[in-house]
This record gives structure tokens, sequence and C-alpha cells, in this order.
RNA sequence: GCUGGGUUCGUAUAACGGUUAGUACUCAAGAUUCUCAAUCUUGCAAUAUGGGUUCGAUUCCCGUACCCAGUACCA
């Protein structure tokens, strides 16, 4: 989530000022490669709509040869290895950097030395001179080193007490003393390939960067950043540091275990790790990809109205770096569930309908597209999420078979074997049910109450057999009618009725439901639930 | 520990020296309805803390507390 919000800052920044939007992948940790990985990222980019103008060819391939659209070809840094060595040596040439001999055990001992004596251990101007490298080392010794030994690194070398004063887009102006700063590894001679530092401005200089949005993470680099710059001699490029995206409660920024844990997707497409476990995502667990790419612009952004709801190209004309918050935004799952509620709704009938289709197909119901939109138009606003649908709906299409309150009041119901003579509907004939309709009534003994049973058996089957034209409006207005005119409890046979056509203590309308099961099966859902119920 | 960043209702945020401190989510109550949901109305709820500066501080400055990040041959 943090990684697709940057993009997304990045993506809208570049887009409103007319630039362009670069992929570029930071692959120079060896030891941490992650098959899979880079795909991932530009196909949940492509969910998101955040499309590259460089960096990835109409195929979601990275682009590795240059070419007119892709210019600064390759976008791996893996694959950039040999620029990066000359932009080393000369900082090394211009005494901006040295090459440093230590090896990681003997860096590890000097840091539990001074950890024990309770002091950390920092590569700098001071230490450096008890250290392996050129800047102490004698001139024939360095050669050689360089020459028969391979594990050494070039580092930057920090300047003493100065003053870096920087400026950020969100935050201002930020000033560090450079005695607080350590000589960074640039460059690692084991695997030939640059560290973040070096790599990442070499390569926004090459690619013409003019603006680095970024997690705040990176704000303790930023001197180094800006050191590094004004040693090549580049203009460097402006500044912004995002704001952490934090776990719901709790203390701590957001990780990928929480989601599981907390019932929320982290990542935004599903993500299977080495080890076999699956992080939800949130495309699989039914977010649309706006409603995601929203809730995301409004995690530390706000547009300085009350609008809540943006599409894309609104984000793009509203969006301003200095309208994005300083401090950590603690992500909050159910505002993130109205989004996509929000995002439902305004989906047409038909669309939904489009979407619920195959999943009752997966359960083998087959209905017809113009009821499919008149039961998606029913249900739509009770939804977050079209798998909702379901859920809420699925007695339209096949018959409850348990009446589930029942069932846990009398112990021996549940173990009654399903009655053969449950009523199946029609439309419903290829459906396996051994899995039914969910049945959430609580009162089932509230609403099976002899006296309004037999009162709305009777207004069903009245209307059943006087309603003419099978319609919702004149199948309430007759249901009405003959509850009122034979002075029955309106409610408790509304109720019961409920109870006998979905299973359920709540739900949709009585008229409602009875116009889409029809009046057979109406009448056989009686049947079935006052043998069932007896 | 050190360095840097941050701190407005539970959460996201608005108010860029002068407001009854606004909005959204959540929660609660009421209205509506055949139930539930939806909808509408109402409500609960915040400027971390101590000092300054100022006629006046949420807003500017300093201290304290707390949170976060960095402190790797990771990004």
């Amino acid at each position: 989530m943090g990684g697709v919000r940057t993009a997304l800052y990045n993506y809208l920044y570049a887009k409103q000022k007319g630039g362009d939007f670069i992929i570029r992948i930071e692959d120079t940790d060896s030891h941490r490669f992650v098959p899979g990985a880079e795909q991932y990222i530009i196909e949940a980019l492509n969910w998101c709509g955040i499309i590259p103008d460089e960096g990835v060819d109409e195929n979601g391939k990275v682009v590795e040869t240059a070419s007119e659209k892709h210019p600064h070809a390759p976008y791996r840094q893996s694959q950039r290895r040999e620029i990066y060595r000359a932009y080393a040596e000369q900082l090394i040439a211009a005494g901006w950097a040295y090459y440093a001999f230590d090896s990681s055990e003997a860096l590890e001992a000097a840091r539990a030395a001074a950890e024990a004596e309770g002091r950390t251990f920092i590569y700098n101007a001071e230490s450096r001179q008890n250290l392996r490298n050129s800047l102490v080392l004698p001139e024939n010794e360095v050669k050689r080193l360089l020459e028969q030994t391979s594990d050494w690194t070039v580092r930057f070398k920090m300047p003493q007490d100065t003053v870096v004063a920087m400026d950020d887009l969100i935050r201002g102006h930020i000033e560090v003393n450079t005695s607080t700063l350590d000589d960074k590894v640039l460059w690692k001679r084991a695997d030939e390939l640059p560290t973040y530092h070096l790599a990442n401005i070499v390569d926004d200089h090459l690619m013409e960067i003019t603006e680095v949005i970024r997690g705040e993470e990176w704000l303790p680099s930023l001197p180094l950043h800006y050191l590094l710059y004004q040693a090549f001699g580049w203009e460097r490029p402006q500044f912004a540091h995002l704001p952490l995206l934090l776990k719901p409660v709790g203390n701590g920024k957001l990780s990928k275990r929480d989601g599981d844990k907390m019932g929320f997707p982290v990542f935004p497409l599903n993500w299977l790790n080495s080890e076999g476990e699956t992080y939800h995502g949130y495309r699989e667990d039914g977010y649309f990809a706006p409603a995601f790419v929203n809730l995301l612009a409004m995690l530390g952004w706000n547009p300085g109205t009350e609008q809540e709801l943006f599409t894309m190209d609104e984000l793009i004309a509203s969006f301003s770096l200095d309208k994005v918050s300083k401090s950590g935004a603690k992500f909050n799952p159910e505002k993130a569930k109205w989004f996509n509620k929000e995002y439902l709704r305004m989906k047409s009938d038909e669309e939904l309908a489009a979407l619920f289709k195959p999943m009752l197909e997966a359960k083998g119901i087959k209905v017809e597209e113009a009821r499919l939109v008149e039961v998606v138009a029913l249900i739509k606003e009770r939804a977050t999420f079209v798998k909702d649908f379901w859920t809420i709906a699925s007695y339209l299409f096949i018959a409850p078979e348990e009446f589930e309150a029942q069932g846990v009041k009398a112990g021996a119901a549940s173990e009654k074997p399903v009655d053969p003579s449950r009523p199946v509907d029609p439309r419903a004939k290829v459906y396996d049910d051994s899995k039914t309709a969910p049945f959430l009534a609580k009162d089932v003994d509230k609403f099976w109450k002899p006296e309004a049973v037999a009162a709305a058996y009777e207004a069903c089957k009245a209307v059943c057999e006087s309603v003419t034209e099978w319609k919702k409006d004149t199948i309430e207005t007759a249901l009405e009618e003959y509850i009122k005119g034979h002075e029955m409890p309106m409610g408790k046979v509304m109720n019961c009725t409920r109870l006998v056509l979905s299973g359920a203590a709540s739900g949709l309308g009585i008229a409602d439901i009875m116009y889409f099961i029809g009046r057979e099966q109406t009448l056989a859902r009686w049947e079935y639930a006052m043998k069932r119920l007896a």
C-alpha cells in the first residue's frame, strides 16, 4: 500500500505538470532479489491505472534497450552496472570518496566493541583514521588490495562539521550537521554494484528526474544525497518526503502481517511469498481499483475542500504537495470499505449484474440478464463488495434449506436429514446445493408463532391466487390489503413470511422476494417450512 | 543512546494569529419501513504538556512528554 501510494503521488504530480512518469527497478541488492516481484509491481500499478510513460513496454515488461520512447534504458539498475563504477571513480579522483578494505567481520567487531562501551560505532572522519582504507594505507598497499582482493567498497568521504541546509517540498527547511553522519558505502566490489545512494543519484541525474517524491524513511539520507549532487557538480532535483502509513491500532508502521491479522489487505494484489504464504490483495478482496486509488490518495493528502470522491483525472487536477500532511497516517480499514461502497453505488445496475453473473454461474445458477439487473438494483445499496450480493440475496435463487435458529434451539432439528421434498427453484436446477444460503435468523421462535403462521400462510396463498399481474407493486398492494382486511398483525405476518421465504429474520421486502421467486416457489417454500418447523 | 521528523475528536483531516474549532468514517439515539440495510435528523467526541511572543494563539519560538524514521557492503 505504501509503495503504491508513493507511486500514485509521483504519478499525479508528473501528470499534473505534464511530465513523464518513469519506472526504474532499483535492484542493486543481489541478496534480496525476489522472483516475481518486478512483474508484481508493474501489474499492481497497471491495475491501479498508474501507467508509466517510460520504463515499461506495451507488454508490461521492463525495457532493456534504448529507443525513442525509452531513451534512458535500461531501467533495471542491475543492467546498468558499468555506468556506476566510473562515477564512483570520479568521486574518488575528486576527493569525495575513498576505497575501504575493512571486512564485514572487522566492522561488526568494531560495532560490537563500541556497543560494549555504550557507544555507537560510526564510520566517519574520526574512526576512518584507524580503519583500513585508501586514506590511511600506503599507496602501493592500496593498489595491491584493489588488484588482489575483491570485497572492498567505495565509501563517501563525509565532510567534517559542515552544516547541510536542505529544502523539502513538504517539510520545509531542514539543517543537519555532517558530524552526525557516516561514510556510507557507495559501491561494492563484491557484486560490482552501487548501493542505493549512488545508483539513485546517478540515475536520477541521467534520467533527468526533476522531483523526488519518496517515503519519509529517506529523510535521514537526504544530506548525503545533497552532498553527492554537490560532489558531482550536478543540479539536484527537488525533494518531497511523504509521511508513513501506520498500522490501524497501536504504534508503528503498517506491516505486511498486520493486514491478515486484522482482516484487511495491505497488498494491492494477492502476494505469494517464497514461504508459500499468501497475503491478501485489494483486487482479490473485491475492491474496485479506482476506490483503492481514491482511498490511498486521501491517506496523507487532502484537497483542501470537502470533496472525498475523486477520479484519477480529478486527482491529477487537484493534487498538490503542499496539501500533503507531515505526520504519519493511521490506516482505517472501515473507511477503506466505505470508499468501495461508494464506488459500488456509482456503478450502473448493468455493470454490476455483469460482475455478479459469473459468481452465480460458478454456483451453477443461470439467470436472465434482465432479472439479474433487477436483483442488483434491489441489493446494491446494501453491499460493500460485489461478493456481498450472494450473501444478501442468495435466497432469491435457491430455497432455504434450514432455519438456523430453530436448529440451535431445538438441538435435534439440525440433525434431521434434508427433506427431499424441499422445493427447488427451477432457475437453480443445475445448482449442487450441498451448501445453501446462509441463515441469519436469530428470532425464528419469535416469528414462528402459530397464529402468525396460519395468518401469513393464508395471506400469501390468497395473494398467489388472486394477483393477476405478478409485479412487485401489485403483490405488495394485494398483500397489504388482505392483511388489513382480515385484521391481521402486519408485522407478524410479514416477518413470519420472510422467515419462510428467505430462511432469515431480516432482509429484503416481502413483495420483492415473492416477485422474484414467483407464485409456485412462494407456496412451495411455505409447504416446506410448515413441514420443517412443525 | 545519538540525529532528524512529527503531535487537532477513536481514525483521516479542515481552520496557513481573531471560527460557537468544520467535515468524513466509526459509534449512539430518533424519524421512516413488514424486518434488516439504505436514507434523513440529532448527538458523543479533539488542539499532548509547561513556558514565552502577541491586544489575541490550534497556528510563531523554547523546554518536556510521547510517537515515527535513520543509525547495514537493504532499499
